[in-house]
DNA sequence: AACCAAATTAAAAACGTTTTAGCTCCTGAC
DNA sequence: GTCAGGAGCTAAAACGTTTTTAATTTGGTT
């Protein structure tokens, strides 16, 4: 190992008593005292201190803009860091200061197209920190989470996401007693005691009720999500809410249990058509199944909107192509990976004894083409009904 | 600190004499020499060593399921460390072994509905493995390419996966010079350097081609991909070949310029429209240009198939939905994610000095409802035409 | 009883940083 | 001419592992 003897190498450049003097160092590098890192092997905190003609803790100093360093020797570092190439060890780095500038991302499943939206939002404010982004694929099962949760923690990650599920007990209290920060996302910790962000579910659902209603509809069913995922019992509960609020009818046998994907909105719409009293509208808790409902009724031969209106729930993004064109409730996808990610990073920086916070983002309803007033053409169906409508956003 | 003095810990744990009486060490923790951790922080291989009265080394091979550590006192220090929740700081071991345990994955786009299935697929291997995946998104941007790479060297990432870009000479210099194993995915390194995974475009989009002239079609257009992303050039050499092969007009108005987005793909389809000779069936470069083309020609009340065939390239999960009901090639997107984390694997585990692999995944036709002969049924509109046909894999 | 090989375990040296505590100049004030 | 104080730097101690080398114990033979 070529550098076993930094002393040599550092009285000698502090003997050439010109730091500025690249040329010099240079040479001294060239000349045999080997101070150039050996070929192969990445060049470590040592190589760049002898090749310089300081100590280590001086580059380090340097390099981290640390006050008590002369510019000129922070800049010969820079400038000589730069030509060799020199990046610190993260592992180094980590393991002294306890942290590894990444942050966890739990998810249940990237492949759902509601997710990845929200990753886009995290990445993007992690990235101006140059944190790097761990991203975990539970797959919503226990076992993998809890897994996941410890490697999370084993790395030393600064702070973790959570998105649309929760933590058991157990994993959640190894986080809180690691010390590091926790968001979760559209879910809730069972005792409210991390920072969060959701969206208004409440008031999602209502406007889409109050829409329906507005339309004239009265027997308006709802197609449930799982109670695993997002604030699926939220959305029922709402929905409940709002239709008693109208004094609708509250016939039981208008809410269906579906799993958010698209085969449950399917086989869920199919069942709502053979119920003797059908309703003229389905409100699914998220656009694949309102999609899957869409499917359903267009095989079956129903017409939407004449026959029925369907409304779906986070507005991903090929529900606004032209032949689905599906009226539902906008989720600020993007802004809720955003805020999420700022407040961890909040976190993270700031004071961890804080009360949690809570973001709470507003939905808007987005009126496409699926929706009509009951009843409306009850004649062959035409080229595009209400397709003229286009993209407008209410609310 | 309570960790001050395992010196004397261990001469007490040694001086019992009896390694494999649990009940002993634990008294020892627990009278006052401290053998236990600091209540708060995590515990570390010497407070495990104290507790279980052995070395810190034959904790570490008792972990590690070494050979030379007899059953006996390998069990005392599974369980203890069990018991107290023991696992080791990854910035430690990672710097003393000069790795990571996670894996660089380089997107374009995550938001792609092309890109969470491949990523996917790279999970559940990579997770098997228990193994980190660091998500790097880069917009296709190159100084977000190189910072993320140069981050991830600075982590000693165990392996690389580039998605649909290529990495610039610098990067992949320096990559290769780190000697960690990288794979690409849908692109090829210029010098064909590295191990890949893509699909073979050329036959791709000769199925389609094929299909579609033994449909009846004379006049097909291409709408191109951008440069920059999966192999575009690939499929629209192949477009041209397969229509020479089959004699047909090759008039370059009838290929036109996309992006991969929806909106290309919209403003394709009205600009071949503008022609004063129609194609009478349009292929995409991808899914999402193809459903672009799809709400083009709706919105300009051209029916499909019966004006117009359409046919996509990937077979996104959307593709398939009975209002869309697009035929494309199948791209195995799962498949490619899991054959690249495989090859990347297999390169970690093993020979670096082999010469590289490839992997060529085979497409599929998969015929939907957007394709028929040309001029088929000039009548009315019927309500899905060709719907019937359902899903079929060709090929 | 002594010796040897094999089986276990311990000690110590890395791995590459950051940070604390000190050291050495130098400057200006007394 | 000394002293205080600050600027700029260095030495050395962590951080928590794994691995190499050495030491010790064990058990079997003579």
């Amino acid at each position: 190992m070529s550098r076993n003897r930094p002393r040599e190498e550092q009285a000698n450049g502090q003997g050439d008593g010109v730091p500025g003097n690249g040329a010099t160092a240079v040479r001294t590098a060239a000349n045999g005292t080997a101070a150039a890192p050996a070929s192969g092997a990445r060049p470590t905190i040592l190589d760049l201190a002898a090749l310089c003609g300081v100590s280590p803790a001086t580059v380090s100093n340097a390099l981290a803009d640390k006050p008590n360093v002369k510019a000129e020797t922070r800049d010969l570092v820079r400038r000589k860091a730069r030509e060799i190439g020199y990046h610190a060890s993260s592992a180094a780095r980590g393991l002294r200061m306890g942290r590894s500038w990444s942050i966890g991302l739990v998810v249940g499943d990237i492949a759902n197209p509601f997710v990845p939206d929200v990753v886009r939002g995290v990445e993007d404010v992690v990235w101006r920190e140059r944190k790097n982004l761990i991203l975990c694929n539970t797959d919503f099962q226990a076992e993998k989470k809890t897994a996941y949760v410890r490697s999370l923690l084993d790395k030393q990650i600064d702070g973790m996401i959570v998105l649309s599920q929760i933590l058991d007990a157990h994993d959640m209290e190894r986080v809180a007693a690691a010390g590091i920060p926790l968001v979760t996302v559209n879910r809730r910790a069972p005792d409210f005691s991390t920072d969060y962000v959701g969206i208004d579910n409440q008031s999602g659902v209502r406007m889409a009720v109050d829409y329906l209603v507005s339309l004239g509809h009265r027997r308006i069913a709802f197609v449930k999500g799982l109670f695993r995922s997002s604030s699926a019992d939220d959305r029922f509960a709402a929905f409940q809410a709002a239709v008693q609020a109208h004094g609708l009818d509250g016939d039981p046998s208008l809410a269906v249990q579906g799993d958010y994907s698209m085969e449950s909105g399917d086989s869920a719409a199919r069942s709502l058509m053979a119920l003797s009293q059908r309703p003229t509208a389905i409100l699914a808790a998220n656009d694949l199944m309102a999609l899957g409902a869409l499917g359903a009724l267009h095989d079956l031969g129903i017409r939407v909107p004449a026959d029925v209106s369907v409304v779906g729930f986070d507005n991903i993004q090929l529900a606004e192509h032209p032949l689905l064109n599906l009226t539902t409730i906008n989720h600020p996808k993007r802004e809720t990976g955003d805020a999420a990610a700022r407040l961890l990073l909040q976190r993270i920086a700031g004071d961890r004894t804080e009360p949690p916070r809570s973001v709470v983002l507003k939905p808007s309803l987005i009126v496409r083409g699926t929706t009509a007033p009951p009843q409306a053409v009850p004649k062959p169906r035409r080229r595009r009904p209400a397709a003229a409508r286009g993209t407008a956003e209410g609310g």
